[in-house]
RNA sequence: CGGGACGUGGCUCAGUCCGGUAGAGCACUCGGCUGGGGGUCGAGGGGUCGCAGGUUCAAAUCCUGUCGUCCCGACCA
């Protein structure tokens, strides 16, 4: 068997790019920095979106849209939020082409008299209509999401985790009390919890960033920290606390009970395509993509084995039932009946494809009454009676997806340490993981601990061991243990 | 954006040092034998060598520029 992916063991990077290519999910498009999301993919974040979008329907938000185009003055108005996109911004300065012999090139007369920035986030178009939206209490909360594609020009970029155009949904919500909104942004990263853990089979660590890690105009970001297969975090949702400074900086107030006017409070909160590049680092192998049943475009794929037309017609009649019956349990199956492959080349495919549950049915099966059963997350093969196998197939589908958690988090849990001295530390660092250890709440002693050790504070923790003690760096007192690690 | 490596049929790469008629394997098309883990035999199709200039009788090969990819740094969802 030609070897396609490469082994985690000898490169890492290497092996990601390698389940990108083979489970088909993405291609790197013409401009740096940018995707082609295969339909492999794409259904994968489908599945995400719709499930997140009930989530989000449950807890009481709407869906909306607001335009790509942002004007560049709206940028400035809070200091913060520019400082923290300024770097990173597409910015539309003309609105034509003129063909020059052969080619095109822009046209100087079609210069924008106020230049247009790309989106790298919605916050300041949305509070502008919030203004308008708002003026009594009566107004609130205003619970808002939006699918969209946003775009950051980053420097160095990876299929999904990181790239200049990403999709993503972003949550904005407004809210007449400060209580309000804080329970809002911590509802939503339970939301957030819920579907890393039950849907994607990831386990995460939910908490809130140090000031310098957080979300550029936030009082507050909090987040979920996942850990990869390799012992680096992935940063993999964030819901902010906005306070009032985007009602302040878009001067959005409300009318209250009491008569007074106040401004509005605040949340936003996303999470991105970067999902799928965390989803692939937490379960495949290096045979492929391993994707949890909840997500799987393809939940079961059935193989048919034969020699004959005869045995195929015959084959293609045995399990036409249980198709059905699948189908009608709700459960996503597709029949391979492709006759320009053969069944171990298709085996391959649909391993690197992450299929959950793979079935081979052959003229002995019919002759017996049987079905093979393969399990993609474990390997295993089993010979199970036809009698019985939907309802099999559909508790397994189950199984499967616990048992993918439960691997998920054993192996999370094996790569987190605790530190005592900050020697300990940076001898830990070098195996990646993630390590829980004390810090005074300096950011000098946060930058002096990335600067000699590359790794940061992925959040302080929300839940766990609250017990106070000493930094292990300054020695001075620290409220709890930090999360750090290494990360994407 | 700095350091390194690399761009040659769809893919992986040889050829570049030392300029002289573009190659292999896989994939693809047609046909045969096949079919329970990427099978096999035969016959075909497909590349102005990333792009743009330059040097030369002659450039995949030498020079300059540019675009892109990967790895390592600085920055970030």
């Amino acid at each position: 068997m030609a070897k396609r992916i490469t082994n985690r063991a000898d490169d890492y990077s290497q092996w990601y790019l390698d389940i990108v290519k083979e489970a088909k999910l993405a291609d790197h498009s013409p401009v740096r920095g940018c995707m082609v999301i295969r339909p492999n993919g794409f259904a994968i974040w489908e599945n995400m979106k719709s499930a997140l979008d009930n989530m989000f329907k449950e807890t009481g938000h709407e869906n909306a849209y607001f335009p790509l185009f942002i004007p560049k003055s709206f940028l400035s108005k809070e200091a913060q939020h520019v400082e923290g996109f300024a770097k990173e911004c597409a910015v539309v300065t003309h609105s034509r082409l003129k063909s020059v012999d052969g080619g095109v090139e822009v046209d100087p007369e079609s210069r924008l008299d106020e230049e247009l920035i790309v989106r790298p986030t919605s916050e300041t178009i949305i509070w502008d209509a919030y203004r308008n939206w708002i003026q009594s209490y009566r107004d609130l909360p205003i619970l808002i999401n939006q699918w969209a594609n946003v775009v950051r020009w980053e420097m160095r970029t990876r299929l999904f985790l990181r790239t200049m155009e990403f999709l993503w949904q972003e949550g904005h919500t407004a809210h007449a009390s400060e209580e309000e909104a804080v329970a809002e942004t911590l509802q939503m990263l339970e939301v957030y919890r819920t579907f890393a853990e039950e849907f994607m089979a990831m386990p995460v660590v939910t908490g809130v960033k140090t000031p310098s890690e957080r979300f550029a105009g936030a009082v507050d970001t909090y987040c979920i920290e996942s850990l990869m297969q390799d012992g680096k975090a992935l940063q993999a949702g964030t819901s902010h606390f906005l306070g009032q400074n985007f009602a302040k900086a878009f001067d959005v107030k409300f009318q209250d009970a009491d008569g007074e006017h106040k401004y509005v409070w605040a949340s936003s909160w996303g999470v991105s395509t970067r999902l799928i590049g965390g989803l692939i680092m937490t379960h495949s192998d290096d045979h492929g993509l391993v994707l949890p049943p909840k997500l799987a475009p393809t939940q079961v794929v059935v193989v048919p084995i034969y020699r004959s037309d005869e045995e195929r017609a015959d084959v293609k009649l045995y399990i036409a039932p249980l198709i059905a019956e699948l189908k009608k349990k709700n459960v996503s199956v597709k029949l391979d009946d492709r006759d320009n492959f053969k069944p171990g080349w298709k085996f391959a495919e649909h391993e690197a494809q992450g299929v959950p549950i793979r079935l081979a049915v052959g003229p002995r099966d019919v002759e017996n009454g049987n079905l093979e059963l393969a399990r993609r997350d474990t390997l295993e093969k089993n010979i199970i009676p036809m009698e019985g196998a939907a309802s099999h197939i559909e508790e397994l589908l189950i199984t499967i997806q616990d048992d993918l958690f439960a691997a998920a988090k054993d192996r999370r849990d094996k790569q987190t340490k605790q530190a005592d001295s900050y020697d300990e530390f940076k001898k830990i660092i070098e195996d990646g993981g993630f390590i829980y250890a004390h810090w005074d709440g300096t950011a000098e002693t946060e930058a002096k601990i990335k600067e000699e050790t590359k790794a940061t504070i992925r959040c302080i923790p929300l839940e766990g061991d609250k017990t106070p003690g000493k930094c292990m760096v300054s020695g001075n007192k620290s409220a709890q243990r930090v999360l750090f690690a290494r990360s994407y």
